[in-house]
RNA sequence: GGCGGCGUAGCCAAGUGGCAAGGCGAGGGACUGCAAAUCCCUUAUUCCCCGGUUCGAAUCCGGGCGCCGCCUCCA
């Protein structure tokens, strides 16, 4: 497995049986929206796709619940920080739950790390990293010499750049906050500045290093983190550690509307959770998936409703595919066919995990199956190619729904429906033959008439979340 | 201005040195009572433009053009 890291600019080999990997994750001041889904499902069906491979993945992705912008928001509400924090933390993971995205391995919350915060800092200044001005704590940038060694970013245009707001307490203007001093009304904890709350950057070295050491094999987030986030971590964990702190550093590319970034400040973004009640879960996750990771993507109803297509086509064949009996051998060709394309979806997503090349792959497979339906191969094959396409899909979290079934009555029912309408039909009462067609669609049964007779498929509702 | 990235058919999108995956859409044909589903054919002699390297380039190199992200909180 190769991934390009965002440090090095190349590929770079998966060596370990154990992967760490930590995700940024998200500050709970509001709902998730839509772009802010991307990196959760991307590197959780990366973490799947190791998992499937035989290694063991330990995922870290942190909550971060104490923020000016949380602040901000208990403040407009009249409520403690804590309460909204608590509330939308229950909110992501219920969003996390709809996206089809499973809980990574741990959840820490940044106010939960306080105290090894302190000790963190506590050991930067101690290194003359870090100096105190007026219970503020600084990073001396100057202090790290390979700082801007992920950005690319050079100290001295960056520092005549001059869009840094200038804090005239900090020695210089690239540095950043470990501690800020306690204002009234804000959440404080105690430390040997004063009491205060931690500044940005620090909770995720903090929690990465405790929960999984250094270097973590993967630190992954969105490619607008970095800078400064991603840069200003590795300038803390580095210089208090004196070792690497990530080997391999992973980017998405951002979700756009437009071709615009989709941001919050921008106004131009849709809630997570509304778009899942509206396309469904398998619809979102095709349509990320279907895009490499870095690239970015944008973001359109029309996108939406094509990945809603495609995701029913599939379907169409794998519960027509699982309902035949087994009967037949599967031809040896066929058999070549589908380990060629398994073997190709595995080299896709080996390269880099380009999901898009491997969602191809699984298309091929739909359409080698229907080619050898087409001529005359046995049910075998076709079961053979949807158990395979299954198979590979699944840590991908795609196509893994059982056909909706209709249980009892409702299931003699449109049986006596079919066959009343195969009776309507031989006596060429065609106007109430179609009607009865019509109005099953209308409910989700959908006909499909072949040289066999005619069989059903329930469609449509079960593609929505929950 | 600096750093990073992108530009492949009507649209979406893989591929990064050896005949241009896949999806959606469109047109024609087969099947059907008509449809749907499915199959076959057509929809990129060509990968933003101009040069160069090479037996051979969408893929490498040089130079343009256009778009986006980061440089401030941001997945």
């Amino acid at each position: 497995m190769q991934l390009y890291s965002t440090l090095s600019r190349r590929l770079e080999e998966l060596l370990t049986d154990t992967v760490r990997m930590y995700v940024c994750g998200p500050t709970v001041y509001d709902l998730i929206h839509i772009g802010n889904a991307r990196p959760f499902i991307v590197f959780d069906a990366l973490r799947r796709y190791l998992e499937s491979q035989g290694k063991k993945v330990i995922h870290v992705q942190n909550i971060t619940d104490v923020d000016d912008k949380i602040i901000n928001r208990a403040r407009e509400e009249g409520v403690p920080p804590s309460q909204v924090a608590a509330r939308y933390t229950e909110e992501y993971f219920r969003d996390l739950e709809g996206l089809g995205v499973n809980p990574p391995t741990h959840s820490p919350k940044a106010t939960e790390y306080v105290p090894k915060m302190v000790e963190f800092i506590e050991k930067l200044v101690e290194k003359g990293h870090a100096y105190v001005v007026e219970g503020d704590v600084y990073f001396s940038v100057a202090t790290f010499p390979e700082y801007g060694k992920l950005s690319g970013k050079v100290l001295e245009e960056l520092e005549a750049g001059a869009r840094i707001a200038v804090d005239e307490k900090k020695r210089d203007p690239l540095d950043f906050a470990l501690w800020k001093a306690g204002r009234p009304g804000e959440p404080k904890w105690p430390s040997p500045w004063g009491e205060g709350r931690p500044g940005w950057h620090t909770e995720c070295v903090v929690m990465a290093m405790d929960i999984l050491g250094v270097p973590l094999d993967i630190h992954a987030g969105g490619n607008d983190l970095i800078f400064p986030h991603h840069e200003n971590e590795i300038a803390q964990a580095e210089a208090a550690t004196g070792e690497e702190f990530a080997r391999i550093w992973l980017h998405n590319g951002m979700l756009t509307v437009r071709g615009e970034k989709m941001a919050k400040s921008l106004g131009n973004f849709s809630y997570a959770r509304d778009v899942v009640a509206e396309y469904g879960t398998e619809a979102v996750r095709y349509f990320y998936l279907s895009r490499a990771y870095r690239k970015p993507l944008d973001f359109s109803e029309a996108a939406l409703r094509e990945a809603k297509r495609a995701v029913e086509g599939v379907y169409g064949f794998l519960w027509e595919a699982e309902a035949l009996p087994e009967e037949g051998e599967i031809p040896e060709a066929f058999s070549l066919e589908l380990s060629s394309l398994e073997e190709k979806f595995h080299a896709r997503l080996s390269d880099d995990f380009d999901t898009a090349g491997a969602i191809g792959a699984l298309q091929e497979i739909v359409g080698a199956a229907h080619r050898l339906r087409q001529a005359g191969g046995g049910p075998t094959g076709l079961r053979a190619a949807a158990a395979l396409l299954r198979r590979l899909a699944q840590p991908l979290g795609l196509f893994q729904t059982a056909p909706p079934q209709a249980k009892g009555l409702a299931e003699e029912l449109i049986q006596l429906l079919v066959e009343l309408r195969a009776a309507l039909r031989r006596e060429r009462n065609f106007a109430l033959a179609d009607h009865i067609r019509t109005r099953l669609a209308e409910l989700g049964v959908e006909l499909r008439d072949g040289p066999e007779g005619t069989i059903w498929l329930l469609r449509g509702r079960n593609q929505k979340a929950g």
